[in-house]
RNA sequence: GAGUCAUUAGCUCAGUUGGUUUAGAGCGCUGCCUUGACAGGGCAGAGGUCACUGGUUCGAGUCCAGUAUGACUCACCA
């Protein structure tokens, strides 16, 4: 044999991948034709790819695919993102490796070092995306930073600030005290920890007595302006109007009373520490308190601390903690389990802070966005993650847009004194800030030092990749996408940002319809993450199973939404599934023709059937694929190729060893092949390519890629019926061969009891081949009654059997009767129930009682058949 | 605290406006099969009172209510 009998994906498929990029497949450019348009969702420029990006580009993957083979302008846009809290991190950590402190730099020596960063190791996760086989167009290849994409960033923010929908404004924020940099409530992740709830005793002022307060942060008492009862709390009425003594610092603080102290928590009384807690700040606005602020930005304590400067604020817990045990002011320590925020990309435990930020007014802009989805001009799937998008956007807070960091694109805001003018350029600026100080120049202005978050480059992605905001001939056509691929942990990060701003500025949506995937999950359904290191080497994967095994496994269990429990187990059935068409084609190709030589008769029952069943499969993947059952869909195409085309089919036209196949077989069999071919390659488009290759005769000049997606032809319901009977006598004689050690190959006769179907059987002399052929039967006879010596089965409600020559087991054979009678009998009495139930009669449609009295009758033909076996088998006891 | 979703075979899941031979698939399991496309294989088989309790209906895995268990999201948490 010339072709190995085990396929080898490593060897075939980086050869396809280079052929379909050397023959542009993948562009796209504008033209008369409908466009498919998808934006990849920008994986981090960070980042190496993962089970969850792998899941993701699959689903893009095939659905443009699909869309390309059904002749409409595919285009698949990639890009990254430049991640500006990950990437600063890596760069900062480079350096610092180098022995260079980000602080010893300028700005742009800074920066030159991060693009350094970028070109060498930014590419590597759309390198990792081409061995999965991503149809994307690699010319389009967009950046959150590149020139394109920062000119729609600064217009989109100008213009907004214009609108009066920025404001800058000092607020109480999330900090990343590693990152040295504000975070947005969306990228702080909160975790329930195990902590400690410190009691201290803070004296009154004159000596004579003590509150004692609860805390999970006894360091921050150091920034303390007040303590906080509740007015009603009959424990601490005594208590109005007087001061105590905050320890360590022993700073003379009003006790203040408010009725957002809970009298059942901790001691009933409350620290309250305006600068370095979100609710204590409001305490503190709302009761004039001072502001203290006790931390510098990278965490540790300032001078106002006055105690412990320069520590870390973890070191300062422990001292602390010490000086008030010394001081015996420390009454308890009780354990004490909360949640704790921490920073999502440099997992730092997040510190509020005050700070003076960029914001934009959310509610400004959101009514168009939450109407889109909620009258599904932007749809969802599934469904149910619509209620999820209503309640962040009908409770939508501002966006904190500004990030105290250098890599990302910079604020286009300069100063001048107390004022501030915001434009594309320093020249605008400029000439802005004349209006109002005429001889002010260049260098009076000071340009904001801050970058803008991610997002917000993010957000315009749908419409800076097609360079919108220059109204090209791009944006025209492929705006709005077709579809958006990505997980529903960023709707509203990203999926909810963008349907807004695809209102703002192209004032329709970005997307027509949204798929969210399932998380990817380990076998105890922990989510896949690097600290866990539960995640496998995605590239490994591929090494071991094939991109076409892996995309299989990834697809075979992955409903839209619901989370996938990750398992090799469905990768290998993903390699096996290509070893098996590899089979079927190493069958088909081996098959010589002998070209005058007439079709056997049940080759063509066999053609017209699997032609039909194929018909019918496209029918019902064009649904699946409507409604985004990928999933499903694979599973259909897996039982079709796998057990109707290979198990069947072949089986069924398959000539005897050694002879040769009939021309005409042989051309249908390939055409159909060639059919599987295209209705699999969006899932598994290496194996696919590489065998439409060998099918490939002098007539097709296409490419699988390319090649056609086949258009739905009538089915043909009763050739499918009547074959599946075939097939299900098949099965009752190989089960009767398992159970009485007939050898698969001896040839026997099978009998059928007179009816209907046993009489159509034998007279249509295409059925009787085909049974004859398959059943390895050397004669199939009809008879009125069941002959000596017989076992029997039933197919339908028909009865076949065959005579044995050894004796057989009565006893066992009896049992098995029984049982089988047991169950039609229940099966009967079920439908009889139905059938004597006049409203049933009456009111059920007429296909569904005319249905149930074909039941009923088949049952008792049936039963009849399994007690006259009884009978006969009890006779010979 | 508010909400969403789930509960079907040993495991992971389908089951599409309630009716399609008293529930399907894959994996796993059991038995048999090896010169023949494929052991990364073939053939066959066993295995489920659809979480529980009520209700609506001629008819419920499917719709409604309640209970239990689990998962997730948002908010709060000194």
């Amino acid at each position: 044999m010339e072709i190995s009998s085990q396929y080898i994906a490593s060897e075939i498929e980086s050869k396809w991948y280079q052929h379909w990029m050397d023959n542009g497949y993948f562009h796209s450019e504008p033209d008369e034709r409908s466009p498919f348009s998808i934006v990849i969702p920008p994986p981090n420029v960070t980042g190496v790819l993962h089970m969850g990006h792998m899941l993701n580009n699959t689903i893009q993957d095939i659905l443009i695919r699909r869309a390309r083979q059904k002749g409409l302008n595919a285009c698949w846009v990639p890009g990254t993102d430049h991640a500006s809290i990950a990437t600063e991190a890596k760069v900062v950590k480079m350096l610092r490796e180098e022995g260079v402190k980000k602080s010893d730099l300028t700005r742009d020596e800074f920066l030159n070092h991060a693009w350094g960063w970028k070109d060498k190791y930014g590419g590597i996760i759309l390198e990792q995306l081409k061995k999965l086989g991503a149809s994307c167009d690699w010319e389009r290849t967009a950046f959150t930073m590149d020139d394109t994409r920062s000119e729609g960033v600064i217009k989109a923010f100008v213009d907004l600030y214009n609108k009066d929908v920025l404001y800058r404004g000092k607020r109480m924020v999330n900090w990343d005290p590693q990152a040295q940099t504000v975070l947005s409530n969306e990228e702080v992740l909160y975790k329930e920890v195990q902590g400690n709830l410190y009691h201290i005793k803070y004296m009154l002022e004159d000596g004579s007595d003590f509150l004692t307060i609860a805390t999970t942060r006894p360091e921050t008492l150091l920034g303390d302006s007040a303590v906080a009862i509740h007015p009603d709390d009959e424990r601490f009425k005594h208590f109005h109007g007087k001061r105590v003594i905050v320890p360590i610092v022993n700073r003379s603080v009003p006790i203040i009373v408010d009725d957002y102290v809970d009298i059942e928590f901790g001691t009933g009384a409350l620290k309250v520490t305006p600068a370095h807690d979100i609710n204590d700040y409001d305490l503190g606005k709302k009761h004039n308190l001072e502001v203290i602020e006790i931390f510098n930005d990278d965490g540790s304590i300032s001078e106002a601390g006055q105690f412990f400067v320069g520590e870390d604020r973890f070191k300062a817990r422990k001292l602390v903690k010490a000086q008030l045990e010394e001081d015996e002011l420390l009454v308890e320590v009780e354990p004490y389990r909360h949640n704790v925020g921490r920073s999502e990309r440099t997992n730092a435990v997040v510190e509020p802070k005050l700070s003076l930020q960029w914001y934009v007014n959310m509610k400004m802009l959101v009514d168009p966005a939450l109407e889109a989805v909620e009258s599904d001009t932007v749809e969802f799937f599934p469904k149910n993650m619509k209620n999820t998008y209503r309640h962040w956007m009908v409770n939508i807070r501002d966006w904190c847009i500004s990030r105290q960091l250098w890599w990302g694109q910079r604020v286009p805001a300069y100063y001048y004194k107390d004022d501030v003018f915001v434009s594309e350029s320093p020249e605008g600026a400029l000439t802005k800030a004349q209006q109002k100080y005429p001889d002010l120049k260049q260098e009076d202005l000071k340009q904001d030092e801050d970058v803008l978050d991610t997002w917000f480059s993010s957000w315009l992605w749908p419409i800076s990749v097609f360079d919108g905001f220059n109204n090209s001939k791009d944006i025209e056509y492929y705006y709005p996408t077709s579809v958006l691929v990505t997980g529903w942990d960023i709707i509203f990060l990203w999926v909810a940002r963008m349907i807004i701003a695809g209102y703002e500025w192209k004032g329709t949506f970005p997307f027509k319809q949204v798929y969210f995937t399932g998380m990817v999950r380990d076998q105890k359904r922990r989510k896949m993450s690097k600290s866990l290191g539960n995640s496998p080497d995605a590239l490994a994967l591929i090494e071991k199973f094939g991109a076409d095994g892996v995309r299989f496994g990834m697809l075979s269990c992955s409903p839209a939404g619901g989370d996938l429990l990750f398992d090799e187990k469905l990768c290998e059935q993903g390699r096996n599934f290509t070893n098996k068409i590899w089979n079927a084609l190493r069958l088909v190709q081996g098959w010589e023709v002998e070209s005058n030589k007439t079709q056997p008769i049940e080759n063509e029952l066999a053609i017209d059937w699997f032609t039909s069943l194929s018909n019918s499969i496209i029918e019902s993947l064009d649904k699946k694929f409507e409604e985004y059952r990928l999933s499903e869909a694979l599973i259909d195409l897996y039982s079709y190729v796998w057990t109707d085309f290979c198990s069947w089919y072949l089986e069924m036209v398959k000539p005897p060893y050694g002879e040769a196949i009939d021309i005409y077989t042989k051309e249908k069999t390939v055409e159909l092949f060639r059919c599987i071919c295209t209705l699999l390659h969006p899932y598994m488009p290496f194996i696919t390519e590489e065998v439409w290759s060998h099918l490939k005769n002098e007539t097709i000049s296409t490419d699988c890629i390319l090649s056609q997606y086949p258009i739905l032809d009538v089915v043909d319901p009763q050739i499918i019926t009547e074959t599946d009977i075939i097939k299900s006598i098949v099965s009752g004689v190989r089960d009767l061969r398992n159970k009485h050690q007939i050898k698969p190959k001896e040839k026997l006769t099978l009998f059928g009891i007179e009816d209907n179907i046993t009489n159509e059987l034998v007279q249509d002399p295409k059925k009787k081949a085909m049974l004859t052929k398959l059943s390895f039967l050397d004669e199939f006879e009809i008879v009125d009654s069941e002959l000596e010596n017989a076992v029997s089965f039933i197919a339908g409600k028909s009865k076949f059997f065959i005579q044995l020559k050894q004796e057989i087991n009565i006893e066992e054979a009896l049992a098995e009767k029984e049982k089988e009678l047991k169950y039609q009998e229940g099966f009967i009495i079920g439908v009889q129930k139905k059938l004597a139930n006049e409203r049933f009669v009456q009111n059920a449609p007429e296909a569904v009682v005319a249905n149930e009295k074909k039941k009923l009758a088949d049952g008792l033909s049936r039963k009849k058949n399994l007690e006259q076996s009884i009978e006969e088998l009890k006779s010979r006891l």
